[in-house]
DNA sequence: ATACGTAAAAACATCGACATTATTGCATTG
DNA sequence: CAATGCAATAATGTCGATGTTTTTACGTAT
């Protein structure tokens, strides 16, 4: 922590490998490095502002996720894409949120309910400006899904769910960034809304977690028809 | 690789910080560095013998799979158990496990019976051994359940669940650790495991989830009533 | 002349030593 | 006895040395 004077840099007390793995979690999940690029550290070193050391931490961590892949002394890249394994994300997540609802019915209390219905408001209200920032009214939909999911009372759990969202909006965003146009085909229908939050306060775990199963392949059968994805062959 | 003369270094094309993963991995997975234990890179550098560089690499990896904390300017720490953790882990598995198993009777093939059918056969002619080397045997115990839950198809899926199994082995070997004498308790019901495999070829799902949720929470019971895990506490 | 193979060179990744910065424990003082 | 400052310890980051991979340039053979 360094001040001068009277200002306070905002030094958050973060080790500077932390902040990297944010920015650079960021930047590939939005596209920024392409699947597949080699990241020079050279490059990395010069939009970070950081050395190596950091740079091969951050990148270590991202590893894990499988957002980076490393070949033996060739250095990193971007995970590739693949439209398989952008299906298997999907349908994996399909299954895992449904797993989610069937357990936070069972066990989902008074204020797990109340936290539904806050977060389905905040939605709803944004649902006029779906177009003019997308940006926030993702954040409200994740909000949302999250506050269903968070009944399940499953720390362990809902960590995997995290995983999983994260590595499916990178093929989100890829998605968008050749579709900027029409982008509320994605994920826009508030009927299915509705259906689910009548489901879930009713306890009808069956219908519920049908309702969730289609509502989360959705996205991934229009990524799969959009021509806009050659970069998905390998 | 490099070689001298005739001789052939054994020069693992790995990278010196991958081999540490491994190394490190499997000493907080077994216990020899005990929960919440500070890593000092000293330490470390002695007993990997290589640098800080490879160290901090290897240490960044299991921060992500949670084998490892990091607190801000303070190093590394092996991450702590907790009797709440454990249990949520094991419950969250057993939940993935009937996931999987639930996929493979629909998905699965001639080749995925045929698999099981083989990693049976393979585990049950060792029965008598399980006090002889109840390393071997829990490896071909392992094997077998992995290949039931090969069936689902999925990778991510499959990876969810090998996360999960490091995580819960990682209290099984704590366990075992303070209880060498009946470690025959932890999962050696053949019975079990015969009915688990019935029920998989009749493509009885229901049963079969249910089995497997059985088979797989036992162990968290006798985690949790065993006296000898005071370390459980944080 | 072109294509292929080989060798030299440039680029790069990996690792460890050193310097910097932060934290912890202890002593000294109010 | 509490608080502050100082010294020791430890973590983080930068840099340079080393070895490996990839590219380029050149020579030879078809």
């Amino acid at each position: 922590m360094m001040t001068y004077s009277n200002v306070t840099i905002p030094d958050n007390g973060d080790s500077s490998a932390l902040k990297v793995v944010g920015d650079l979690k960021q930047d590939i999940l939005t596209g920024y490095f392409e699947p597949g690029e080699k990241l020079k550290m050279n490059r990395l070193k010069e939009r970070y502002q950081v050395g190596v050391s950091p740079l091969r931490e951050a990148l270590s961590q991202l590893l894990i996720e499988q957002l980076v892949v490393v070949e033996n002394q060739r250095g990193f890249k971007v995970h590739p894409v693949s439209r398989e394994e952008m299906l298997d994300i999907y349908a994996t997540r399909a299954e895992i949120e449904a797993l989610c609802i069937g357990l936070a019915i069972e066990k989902g209390d008074d204020e797990w309910e109340a936290g539904i219905l806050a977060a389905a408001h905040t939605m709803q209200k944004f649902s006029d400006m779906i177009e003019t920032d997308p940006q926030e009214w993702e954040r409200r939909h994740q909000a949302f899904h999250t506050a269903i999911a968070r009944g399940c009372n499953s720390p362990t759990l809902l960590q995997v769910r995290r995983s999983l969202y994260e590595k499916a909006s990178r093929y989100r965003n890829l998605w968008l960034k050749k579709n900027m146009a029409n982008s509320l085909v994605f994920d826009a229908n508030q009927k299915e809304h509705q259906q689910l939050i009548d489901a879930l306060l009713k306890g009808e775990g069956d219908s519920a977690r049908a309702l969730i199963r289609q509502h989360l392949l959705s996205p991934s059968r229009a990524l799969e028809k959009t021509p806009g994805l050659e970069a998905l062959s390998g």
